[in-house]
DNA sequence: TTTTATGTAACTTATGATGTTTCTTAATGT
DNA sequence: ACATTAAGAAACATCATAAGTTACATAAAA
């Protein structure tokens, strides 16, 4: 399957946003990720409506960060750009009355709640700054 | 994206198989999953490569366990079905030297990396004789 | 008014599980 | 032997979604 990495994307162009500290248009970011301007607008579009962005059009204009880092989560970002699932792995029919079938969801998605949980706890707990000064993995 | 519900349709169909005590053809399964027989058998031929099913050919042919429920795990069938990542997200070009894409990408695979051990520990402590019995949530 | 830049719509591409058709191979029953 | 049953396997279509692309509208600054 085709992997999302509009998260990993948006997360780089952030911090250069911050230390470019200037507005830097959308060609430019596209060059930086190896894409072209219109997936960067489309991407960044969905940051611009929580307020982690701004954009300015003509002359001089682009995007630029309208929060500091310090006041954005990986989990920010995230809840920002998806509202689908983090996992590859799906449930069978659920509308199906076979209680092997019910036993068998329910511990996967037992499973896969948990790690879910993680994931956002841990994404809640990394402020962008944390990435501009050098990750440091756990 | 479209989920990979291989290991749900594996699980249900191998409690099933030992319930029945008897070889059950590609055709009843593919009906028990709402699907169709070569569907089955693909993914099927994955589990009898590692050992966990033996298929039969011919007249009361059919699938049967080879090994008991108490002895395979969730892991063991996710294992014997994927190579491909457990997760939706994915990173940015690896080759690139900024040292801003590599921080955001270590970040990103620092948790991603946390939370598949914890999916693969949990599945690893669930055997398939717990889904028979009726599986309790944590 | 020309240039620059975002905004947006519409369409194509890539990916991998899923679905489907068709044929081959092997084992059993008559 | 021959028909039937069932797995094995190849080839191709479908689906969903991020990504890529083309084209044009809109707004702001020189």
């Amino acid at each position: 399957m085709r992997k999302d990495s509009r998260l990993s994307r948006m997360l780089h162009v952030l911090v250069h946003l911050h230390q470019l500290q200037q507005a830097v248009t959308s060609d430019q970011l596209a060059l930086m990720l190896h894409t072209n301007p219109v997936v960067v607008r489309r991407t960044m579009s969905l940051l611009r409506e929580q307020g982690y962005v701004s954009a300015v059009k003509g002359h001089g204009g682009g995007w630029t960060l309208a929060k500091p880092l310090h006041e954005i989560t990986l989990l920010d970002i995230h809840r920002s750009l998806s509202e689908s699932s983090l996992f590859t792995i799906g449930l069978t029919d659920e509308h199906n009355n076979c209680p092997i079938e019910k036993a068998v969801n329910l511990a996967i998605d037992d499973v896969l709640q948990e790690a879910e949980a993680l994931v956002l706890q841990r994404f809640g707990e990394v402020t962008l700054d944390k990435l501009a000064a050098g990750y440091i993995p756990r």
